[in-house]
RNA sequence: CGGGGUGUAGCGCAGUUUGGUAGCGCACGUGGUUUGGGUCCAUGGGGCCGGGAGUUCGAGUCUCUCCACCCCGACCA
């Protein structure tokens, strides 16, 4: 591709709404353009890399022996209320309407239709497993779009489904599906971790997230250096490290603490740490109130309470019910006279002495109280945090922020029940089908790429993405000689199936350099003054290499490095 | 859905307080200059100042209303 006939433009300074580094570098480099909330353009530069991950996911599929089809991006109701999902996935669904008045959705995701071609082409156990997946638009009508494709409300899913004749078959292919997956980011040069996702009340399915590492993360996440650990933030269980409660009983006092209804104002106030602190959390769940107790400066973990409580509906008592126990909104703790309320201590508690807590009444807190002075259960009720062991190993435990770039799930019978997915088994009776699916997000992979590959200067593409793998930069386009080596040099290695951007633009040679590093090429060859001593420069976009080579001797060069695997 | 903010040239912004028919930088066109790290000079084009209604002799600016976009958020005591 010659650059003067390309459609890029790169600019200088920064729109203002980008929120995230990659995006930030997308939108510089002409990749992207944002047309309304959560809708963009993909210019060509930025679609070209995404046929490029989307040839090393074929290659993934291919690995499982995954069939690529394509589905209609149009879903009827009836198709989705036969799973449920007409209701279940609600108002993240775009629906709409054609002429005769009959419902459609675009698909969310296409379970339904996967569902309706396994029972159509699936006869026997003999055709089992049965894999196939697409590569195509999704739609989600997201209450708030937002870290530009992260969050976009029409994006580009890679969805597999997969269909077996029992759980053993299931659990087999879902971790050759969890190995590729693996592979195929490593392949991608991102870092990602895979987390055991809470599978809340989906009873004997299971399913992994493929978080990518990313500061600006979406999601909280925890992994083990040691062991292959891996965990959303909320599942992490905090051990309990004290055999013994501390029962050193003190005598509290009562303060008075006007206007210190959160832990920030006491601690201005009495000059302590939050972690001198008791926080008392009074919850309504299912009805019932519950008084939780965490460090000052830990929160409560509401997903571990409801699973401890066994609730389905959990949510912070009201100023009224609050009153109900004897206590008073602000100023809750555990000492003294409650009526109906459970007290539950998280663990960490049982180590401390001397601690702050609320007095139940106005104004009041209570000092120096200790684990004597009140009466409570004890269980796990905090968010981990780095200072927390592994708890598959006991190892160091990473936290850490990350996006989702894949999701793999085993569906079990879910779907297929409800379509009455059947196959003839050996014994030539009907039996319904094990179910998987596994998607991928291919905007959030390329932005993911680029958050993990990218320095003060620009992007910078590993190899196999990289639509371009050689940037050829004529510094002065007035100077025949530079013009006609290039143009050779460009044309010997298409010809050698290098794909190659010919910068032939009428532009100084800052400009290139410049435009050169911010699109992120792998290679730079620069063909300037050192031709006319038979020379030219190859430079490595990664590592910052930069090698002298004779001009006759580049092709050979550049083309090893092409190939060469570590880039 | 609730709260906050912003809409002025393709992009980034000033002008709005105190009404007098729009300006800067980048980008773009032209001429020159420069030529291995975003040259410099001159010059030019480009705006229903988000839409509508109103107040006024006169509205980017004041009032009402609608729209779009961005940010924050289920009451962490």
């Amino acid at each position: 591709m010659r650059f003067s006939k390309f459609l890029l433009k790169t600019q200088k300074e920064q729109p203002s709404d980008v929120d995230s580094t990659a995006m930030s570098y997308m939108v510089r480099a002409g990749m992207v353009k944002k047309v309304s909330a959560g809708l963009f353009h993909y210019m060509p530069y930025f679609n070209m890399i995404l046929r490029k991950v989307s040839y090393q996911i074929r290659r993934a599929m291919d690995n499982v022996n995954c069939n690529e089809m394509k589905f209609p991006i149009l879903v009827s109701k009836e198709t989705l209320e036969k799973s449920g999902r007409w209701n279940a996935f609600g108002k993240e669904m775009f629906k709409l309407v054609d002429r005769n008045n009959a419902e459609f959705a675009l698909s969310p995701t296409n379970e339904e239709y996967a569902t309706l071609v396994a029972g159509a082409y699936v006869k026997s156990y003999n055709d089992l497993p049965f894999s196939i997946y697409q590569i195509q638009q999704k739609h989600r009508d997201e209450i708030r779009p937002r870290n530009g494709l992260v969050r976009a409300r029409e994006f580009t899913m890679k969805d597999a489904y997969s269909f077996h004749a029992n759980k053993e078959d299931l659990n087999e292919y879902y971790q050759k599906m969890a190995t590729e997956y693996t592979a195929l980011f490593n392949r991608l040069g991102i870092k990602t971790v895979p987390v055991l996702a809470d599978t809340g009340a989906m009873g004997g399915s299971y399913c992994h997230e493929y978080m990518a590492i990313a500061d600006e993360g979406e999601a909280d996440i925890a992994f083990c250096d040691c062991c292959d650990y891996g965990a959303n933030l909320e599942t992490v269980e905090c051990a309990d490290k004290y055999d013994e409660i501390m029962k050193y009983k003190g005598t509290y006092k009562e303060v008075v603490t006007p206007d210190t209804k959160r832990v920030i104002d006491l601690v201005k106030m009495l000059q302590r740490e939050p972690k001198d602190f008791v926080k008392s959390m009074v919850y309504n769940a299912d009805g019932n109130l519950v008084m939780v107790l965490v460090r000052g400066d830990r929160e409560v973990n509401e997903s571990k309470l409801a699973k401890l409580l066994k609730a389905t509906e959990l949510e912070l008592a009201s100023e009224k019910e609050i009153k109900s126990i004897g206590s008073v909104m602000g100023y809750v703790g555990p000492v003294g006279d409650l009526k109906n309320v459970r007290v539950i201590g998280d663990y960490e508690i049982k180590g401390m002495t001397n601690f702050i807590v609320g007095g139940n009444k106005k104004e009041v807190h209570l000092m120096d109280v200790n684990n004597a002075d009140f009466k409570c259960e004890w269980a796990d009720l905090r968010f981990a945090d780095c200072n927390d062991v592994c708890p598959k190993c006991g190892g160091k435990l990473n936290i850490s922020k990350g996006n989702e770039l894949g999701h793999i799930f085993a569906l079990g019978t879910r779907y297929t029940d409800k379509y009455q997915t059947t196959y003839t088994d050996k014994d030539g009776k009907d039996k319904i089908m094990e179910m998987g699916c596994y998607g991928i997000g291919l905007e959030r992979t390329v932005a993911s790429i680029i958050d993990q590959h990218h320095d003060e200067k620009g992007i910078i593409l590993p190899m196999c993405v990289a639509p371009f793998k050689v940037d050829i930069v004529v510094v002065d386009m007035k100077k025949e000689s530079q013009v006609a080596f290039a143009e050779n040099l460009y044309n010997n290695l298409e010809d050698r199936e290098v794909a190659v951007l010919l910068d032939d633009r009428d532009e100084r040679a800052g400009v290139k350099f410049n435009d050169s590093e911010l699109i992120g090429v792998p290679i730079r060859v620069t063909v300037g003054r050192g031709l006319d001593n038979g020379e030219v420069e190859v430079t490595v976009r990664k590592t910052g290499d930069k090698f002298v080579v004779k001009a006759d001797e580049v092709e050979e060069f550049v083309y090893n490095l092409v190939k060469s695997k570590n880039l």
